[in-house]
DNA sequence: TTCATTTATCTCGAATTAGTACTAATTCTA
DNA sequence: TAGAATTAGTACTAATTCGAGATAAATGAA
């Protein structure tokens, strides 16, 4: 007779060991991702966040500081200093909101709109080659079950 | 007669768009993830750096400060901050390799076997919880699927 | 209205990480 | 085998990010 029991142990263990496998992979394969996205970016003379923050209010139009900061996933205090440097570069105006005084909005400017109308799609065209490998069909799949795993983890809090 | 080229052309830019949007999933679903892992290290009073770096030389023996950068994903100058602070919590030491004297390899200590002894196995629980949302096939497929992604990725440099 | 609470942003300080330049040891090559 | 080139590690510096309040405005309840 089989010892049930311990076929059972060794399946959980199997599965322990490809969820490790798994946050290893996931997390490889990201980082080797976003090294090519970043060297990408770098030459721009833009860091990652503020890359991320310049193509939101390019692509959404004018946000709160706050909203930025739930949508690229940084604390309100990081968001302050990302939209001083982008200031500095002259790529985007902070300026009030018509009616809530406690709110400031970030404004692309003209060069700034200039600048992202160079590089946005070439960014697009990057991430292309990047996913290369994997074609429509895969892609989607890939995106269902990767919504399905943020999901899950943000669900545990 | 249909537009053959304005078929293709609009499956290039559905494919384009699908790229934006795995790029996006992949990072807040890690996001998550790395949140909910990195919260689960604060606990034990080390960060995910150090946490890495403990694990490598504990799951792996020890290792030359140099592999260590390889296998964390982190440059070498940081590693030397990240051991001196592990040695400073007495978690490993440093000690010269026997034959080549520009190495020099990371130890894990007692103190520091005694503690993973005790997180490492609530480290692949957590991991565990958080994947749960996935079957081992499902988690299999992931696997290849990301690791294709991130090997063409690198192979893009 | 008035005062407590919530919301939006910012300041400041600390932690983490990457970049650069340097020393020491080893290996390669002419 | 001397000297150049490479490799391992570290010190120092700068950039980036977060967390804990502080401040000001808006909202809501009595």
């Amino acid at each position: 007779m089989r010892n049930i029991k311990g076929v059972i142990r060794l399946t959980e263990e199997r599965d322990e060991e490809m969820s490790l496998k798994l946050f290893v992979v996931l997390t490889r394969a990201l980082d080797a991702i976003q090294k090519r996205v970043i060297e990408d970016i770098k030459h721009l003379g833009l860091n990652p966040t503020e890359f991320a923050v310049l193509e939101l209010i390019y692509n959404k139009g004018d946000q709160p500081i706050q909203k930025i900061g739930e949508k690229v996933l940084i604390a309100s205090s990081s968001i302050t200093y990302v939209v001083d440097q982008l200031e500095k570069k002259e790529l985007l105006e902070r300026k009030l909101h018509p009616s809530d005084r406690r709110v400031k909005l970030a404004t692309i400017t003209q060069k700034g709109k200039t600048l992202m109308d160079e590089v946005f799609p070439k960014h697009k065209k990057g991430l292309q080659e990047i996913f290369a490998g994997l074609d429509v069909k895969e892609k989607e799949q890939l995106i269902d079950q990767l919504k399905k795993l943020g999901l899950h983890a943000q669900n545990l809090n």
